[in-house]
DNA sequence: CTGAAAGCGCTTACAG
DNA sequence: CTGAAAGCGCTTACAG
């Protein structure tokens, strides 16, 4: 039992004579040393590493001693090279630019996103025997095509982030290996895993129309382009024109996802001397903490004067003044979704890979009532059930 | 130009007839491909694309021509097998246990310090064309060494942000692979990078010695055995001593690295009824948040009655109320020298390697004065120079 | 300057 | 069940 966790028997010396010279640098050791000290072949030796044609079980001790006498791993490369599997799968986020963060300096609270979804990737993944291969690629980048097409090269499968690539480059690339987007569409060739913005923020507009009984309401989107600020905004104005109610949108109030584009687009607004929505329902969490931020400046009561709410439902949430109503998704599960969902494209099955590609996989949101909607201490108006300031609310499915 | 980046002239059709009849999967084009469709050997391919020897020019363009038509990326594997380079650094990260973090639900933020170190070395990394391969392992982890020596084996170099090895296994490690820890100490083949916690730590402690004149302090530790730690502690302590100011220390200070640690100890010391000296030395920001919040629960005046400080200056450290005074580290810095300290030390000349192994690299502290000491608007006894709210003092040298 | 060939360290049909 | 051999896709001496 402890010999068999390996290294164990080591003396390093009897192993390392065997190996090399090596004074400064001893060569690891490789399946060439394992098969002469086993006295048997290489294929015999890969043969039982990799549970291949069940061995003798005398072939499988000699092995497995020989292994742990000398700490044989094998080398990544040849094994990748030969069997076409690298067990690595590459990660690419977008770099934040620097650009919109002088006045937020926590704003690398923002990184807490992709690192987070990371996280749950990489749970994951690990199970699997798989690394990750984390890129951060920059919008700007002249080459960033290149520089993703090289890290497919090191890698079985691909996650991205965001959209970096155009259709023909993204349409080439997962044709030469499986990708999974996280960024909001599939594609006939990638896979997509989102949070289910619809059913969340249709949940928690009918919250603010209909419990709170608020008549004019706000969009903050996320930055241009982005698909899940679309189908949240998409599915706001669906339910604000079902309900007859009054929904401002448009290039005032364009956010960026930054506590920073949120702050700005409100200061506009005030400077310009419009009067403001009774609720503004922020694109994310992120830029909520930025109105916040700017209605505080202005001495504009929250959720009194006017309700703000989030998505996302980030750690944060919970310990803003006031706190935060938002939309959680499980972040972690979208990483490791994601995860699961590359694995099963990667895990040979031709046919496996062809029943992934083209899907578009929603996680379940939750509505999560606090107080920067009006519910709690200062609640304004309620029409149906009690709101309850604690985590609770399903959204409908 | 247009044409020079690559993929750009792929009508695709072209390549992937040559390379096959892929219908759900193309596979990507190899270096025989490229020979192929330039009419050279593979040789000069590869040694076009490695800039060896120079080729003809007209051998160049045609070789640049065929990898743009194809779009042709070197395969890692076959490549890192042949030239014996990775281009990959791994980098091992200490999974936090779930333990100490009921109380504080944000202390995922501690996961801010790694995650801003592999920053910084990511920045590098991609200067030099390297990928980081990050791994989190437990420290319960019975096979935590083997899932080391694997990493190893899909990496050049190795960056351990923690001590999870064995002296014999980092000793037999770091002789087949480049090793740089962020642990606290190097060892004759390991190099080690660190901030300069001594002079940090000095400097802190007489500024509340000399400049506040406290004379009652007390260490609150971090986990055990944490070599940064330590050697905070031991600089406080040999300050302390040498101005005969006293100094509490011991199993009652000893905190986690974690704002819940930090509180955990200090309401232990309320309810034993010990009496708080006149300033809280804190190992780390995260475990004087938890002491503020401790305080604050007990209605303790921070800095009034008891003075707080922490270190690493982590951007929250501003945002707390009072401000937080703290030694700054260069966080990001701490990253990008420790992968280019591994860099130098792959760079093929074992030369390189020998120079760095057994060097212990110490970045720059930088005393940050802010309210939680006594600074500022509230503060209290100033005996040299007037002590300012605002990030300018420097350590001595 | 360029090409043919060996070799990197594995896995996996193919024989026996 | 095991071994000899081919092959994965590159790089790099070695000839020419």
């Amino acid at each position: 039992m402890s010999s068999d966790l390996g290294f164990t028997g080591a003396d390093g010396t009897a192993a390392r004579s065997a190996a090399g010279q090596g004074n400064s640098t001893d060569q690891p050791p490789t399946i060439y040393d394992v098969a002469r000290v086993a006295g048997l072949s290489i294929a015999s030796v890969s043969r039982v590493l990799n549970g291949q044609r069940n061995p003798r079980q005398e072939t499988r001790e000699r092995v497995l001693r020989a292994v742990a006498e000398l700490g044989f791993v094998p080398d990544s490369a040849a094994r990748a090279l030969s069997a076409r599997l690298k067990e690595v799968v590459g990660v690419v986020v977008r770099r934040p630019r620097w650009t919109d963060s002088t006045m937020f300096a926590d704003e690398d609270e923002n990184l807490q996103f992709p690192d987070m979804i990371n996280r749950g990737m990489e749970i994951v993944a690990q199970q699997h025997g798989f690394d990750l291969l984390i890129r951060s690629v920059d919008l700007d980048e002249p080459d960033a095509g290149r520089r993703i097409f090289a890290l497919a090269r090191k890698s079985d499968g691909l996650i991205l982030h965001d959209r970096i690539l155009s259709p023909e480059e993204l349409d080439r690339l997962s044709r030469q290996i499986p990708v999974v987007t996280l960024a909001g569409l599939p594609t006939a060739t990638t896979a997509n895993v989102h949070g289910d913005n619809d059913a969340g923020m249709r949940a928690l507009a009918r919250h603010l129309i209909f419990d709170h009984g608020y008549r004019t309401l706000s969009y903050l989107a996320g930055h241009d382009g982005s698909p899940d600020s679309l189908s949240r905004g998409h599915a706001l104005a669906d339910e604000a024109s079902a309900a007859g109610v009054t929904l401002l949108t448009g290039e005032e109030w364009r956010g960026s996802y930054q506590a920073a584009g949120g702050a700005r687009a409100i200061e506009r607004l005030i400077a310009a001397g419009a009067s403001l929505p009774r609720a503004i329902v922020c694109a994310n969490d992120q830029s909520a903490i930025g109105v916040l931020h700017a209605l505080a400046q202005h001495g504009i009561a929250v959720p009194g004067e006017v309700a703000v709410t989030g998505f996302d439902d980030m750690p944060v949430a919970r310990h803003l003044r006031p706190q935060l109503t938002s939309v959680r998704q499980s972040i972690q599960d979208l990483g490791a979704t994601a995860f699961e969902t590359v694995y099963s494209m990667i895990n040979r099955s031709p046919a496996g890979i062809d029943s992934a590609r083209g899907r578009d996989i929603a996680l379940p949101t939750l509505l999560i009532r606090r107080e920067s909607c009006g519910c709690g201490s200062r609640s304004v108006s309620i029409l149906s059930e009690p709101p309850a300031a604690t985590p609770d609310s399903a959204h409908p499915e």
